[in-house]
DNA sequence: CATAATTTTGAACGACGTTCACAACAGACG
DNA sequence: CGTCTGTTGTGAACGTCGTTCAAAATTATG
């Protein structure tokens, strides 16, 4: 009978929404295996059955943050294209500024898919890192408008580059530690940094040898 | 007498640095209280009179990284200096080199930097803030340099985004999770990103208007 | 030297993720 | 319907963690 598996199926998902939820609200150290059982109505042991353990939840939670920043960026990238079919530059500044906006409503989701470290021993499973670099594609689109006679390689590491720096610019620039950076500022710090990456390209080709 | 106080100081050196070593060869997640009072030669207990918790001893730690990366920062900078005076765009990317550098030869003391977080309700000490920002003025020196007609605030910001994007270059390039990039090649990127943003600047200076 | 103040001690506390012996249960067969 | 068998749910218990605290030990003071 599927009573037991669909059971199972539909605990897991649910489950895994409460995670959601409790990361949004609290932060990855918000994440409870008591709440988490008490909220889907099951015993603390059963969790087990739903997730061998914690790390797998949060990469589960992680999968469903990168499939909606995913879509965010498809939408960026696809409104600016819209927009100005020949401008790559300005597809690459659309796809980081809505990068931004993605870490800006949703902080702690998309700071758990930093932060988290696997348990000691354990390795982050194939599927999720798949799931990581399906992202640069959103880079990589523009970036082979923007460099038509660079290598493969070449574009692949200009594209990690380009994506790390953004990264870090939306990492420290959100950071709570610090007084929190106002958006139009940190949105006029990526416009600029991305813009002025471009430039460099334009005008110093060579840079990238 | 001074037995006491004195002791007590001789005793939170010696804790300050049991931490720093245990960070460094298991990082911040095999920081253990029960350990360093064992390897200090005192009862647990005793470790919150050195210390008002485990998150002050971490700043304590970060303290003295940040110490160490401010003199290879320095070290750095004086040498592209004194090798070419006027080529300010080298100079930085010297010292985002050396930034890398330290960060490789360091790795689990300077992710430390970033990853610790303060236990809820407690906020970072503003001298520990105070301490970040002093290893800015590697960067904004070179950039004065560069831009000598920018205004403060304009270069202040120009600064804070190549740390960022630089940071975020080293941070992603050193991550366990995915293949380490090898030396050489992170060290490409990160001097044409630095190399193409000051192209960037010259060719198109109104890009940070 | 006696007394008061301070400091060290390690057992105990509460919270955490994870495990496990056992109870409850579901389906198969007579 | 009853019994047997294998699977699943249960929550107490385990080991570990940072932190606290009453008592013991040590140090300073009159």
């Amino acid at each position: 009978m599927t009573t037991t598996a669909a059971r199972r199926d539909r605990q897991r998902q649910q489950l895994v929404e409460a995670a959601e939820r409790a990361i949004a609200e609290k932060g990855l150290a918000g994440l409870k295996a008591r709440e988490l059982a008490g909220e889907i109505g099951c015993a603390l042991g059963a969790l087990y059955n739903l997730v061998r353990d914690m790390d797998e939840l949060v990469l589960r939670v992680g999968s469903r943050t990168l499939a909606r920043l995913d879509v965010t960026l498809d939408r960026a990238s696809q409104a600016a294209f819209s927009a100005a079919p020949q401008d790559a530059a300005g597809r690459l500044v659309a796809v980081a500024l809505a990068y931004c906006a993605f870490a800006r409503e949703n902080p702690r989701l998309w700071r758990t898919l930093f932060e988290h470290r696997m348990a000691e021993g354990s390795e982050v499973p194939e599927w999720a890192v798949a799931e990581q670099m399906q992202l640069f594609r959103h880079i990589m689109a523009p970036l082979a408008d923007l460099l038509p006679q660079a290598g493969d390689q070449q574009r692949f590491l200009l594209g990690r580059t380009l994506f790390s720096a953004v990264h870090g610019v939306v990492a420290i620039g959100l950071e709570e530690k610090l007084v929190a950076v106002p958006r139009q500022e940190l949105d006029r710090q990526i416009e600029a940094l991305v813009r002025l990456v471009c430039a460099g390209l334009a005008a110093e080709p060579r840079l990238i040898r």
